[in-house]
DNA sequence: CCGCATTTACCGCTTTAGCAGTAATAACTT
DNA sequence: AAGTTATTACTGCTAAAGCGGTAAATGCGG
């Protein structure tokens, strides 16, 4: 459940920790100025692959979390 | 760095363990089935809460992870 | 207080996400 | 092997995501 609100919190700071505006972080990570906008506005309709660069850039990694996904890590080990 | 493939297969691996199909995930997530489809394939351009509802459903947590995440939790505990 | 940087909003454009119906294909059960 | 269920693909539609230019508003440093 990922909380949108945390979400956009969290690339808040780390954007100011790492010292970028809006549009430095946009540049960086390859996507329109108004991604950042709206994604510390709280949108919630960005799509996937475009917060993924938002959040390399960022250095902040998404994990998920439930009682199968031991067992989904393990076969991707295997493979 | 949220990995498509990990994605794909941890909700196909969960809606099977819930013993669904990928027509009853969508209806019971409020999504078109269209949804489902592409998102076991890999489709990256799912939007957020698209992606947030299904995992809802699944009962799939999603964490953030970096060394400031515990500045911004705490801070929202203390809200 | 002023100047500059940053953020927010608007614009017009292209592409497509999501929707549900329908059809074809694949998989599963009997 | 046949019937049923599930998955995949196609369709046409609407709304909007994302893009970058531009302008207005806000914030910050000197």
């Amino acid at each position: 459940m990922l909380n949108p609100d945390i979400l956009s919190k969290a690339i808040k700071k780390h954007r100011k920790a790492a010292g970028l505006s809006q549009l430095q972080l946009a540049e960086m990570a390859g996507v329109g100025k108004t991604v950042v906008f709206d994604l510390e506005k709280g949108k919630e309709t960005i799509q996937l692959d475009t917060l993924r660069k938002i959040l390399i850039v960022l250095n902040i990694k998404v994990v998920l979390q439930s009682h199968l996904m031991n067992q989904i890590l393990n076969t991707d080990e295997n493979s």
